[in-house]
DNA sequence: ATACTTGCAAATGATTTGCCAGTGT
DNA sequence: ACACTGGCAAATCATTTGCAAGTAT
């Protein structure tokens, strides 16, 4: 109940792509849905579901916000799409990448390292050892003092 | 914004060192919050708000909610507690330790793991030597998949 | 006495749901 | 045509806030 049962990742490449996967599934890619993901392309980082209705670049609240959230519902069951938080607010959107993404956050200046996976995997080997976990950091990031935090203690 | 500036630890072992702390800032130890702080220093692992505001073992909703936030967030300035959020849901409130506390919580049956802070270390200087960051999973867990969870793969 | 606190109601922010009308294929 | 979707309003869940009344010290 605390976590949805996370969906192996589908990465997709573009528009197209996901379309396909879509009607592999028997699904439609209706306007709402197109939208969504073209705003998930054009992001360069996590989004919110709000800036996704926004357009990601104005005010055209082009798209509804419940179906934003509805499309982003679907995009994770398929494995395109994933939300981590990186705090408290709103949990923020991102496409399920080949080379998928995790985050370490500054609980003091809220600054965003995005790292790649395969980064971590020396932590996540780590873990493994001590407590038999294997770690992800893509839903909940590491939270600490980035360095330079840190220095003034 | 995404995270409220994590106040020192002040473990307090009892309701009482409690009180001392609170007068020493000049406040009052309420009826409300006293009975929060009793409840926390019943309960055995992180609970919620309402589990607090419900007295933990029984119906007797004994204090409004709305007390029940106010006393954690002053708690929660004060060093004497903590919260964690183990997944989506309410976040689980705790008294801060002398040994503090951290999660490992597995996303598929969702059981938590508490360690001493000290076991992560090894974890810790891991990404410390990484990334710069000291990291903290207090606030955040670890989320993964559990050794059997992962062996069902 | 006088701050500090609570209670209660209402507001907020994020997300979900119901239900009927709309639309891809 | 027909099942899959979207729009809109209302519900829900967790948490916060306003303000008048209550109470520790």
């Amino acid at each position: 109940m605390t976590f949805s049962p996370r969906t192996p990742p589908l990465p997709v490449s573009d528009v197209a792509a996901a379309a396909a996967a879509l009607r592999r599934r028997g699904s439609r890619l209706s306007q709402p849905r197109r939208q969504v993901l073209e705003a998930l392309f054009a992001a360069r980082e996590p989004v919110c579901a709000e800036d996704l209705a926004g357009g990601l670049d104005g005010r055209t609240t082009a798209v509804e916000l419940t179906s934003v959230y509805r499309a982003l519902e679907y995009f994770e069951d398929l494995g395109i799409v994933r939300h981590v938080h990186f705090g408290h607010g709103p949990g923020l959107y991102a496409l399920a990448g080949v080379n998928e993404r995790e985050y370490l956050v500054c609980e003091r200046c809220a600054q965003v390292l995005a790292v790649d996976a395969s980064q971590l995997d020396p932590v996540r080997e780590q873990i493994q050892a001590s407590f038999g976990y294997h770690a992800s950091f893509s839903h909940f990031p590491i939270v600490g003092l980035c360095a330079s935090c840190a220095e003034q203690d």
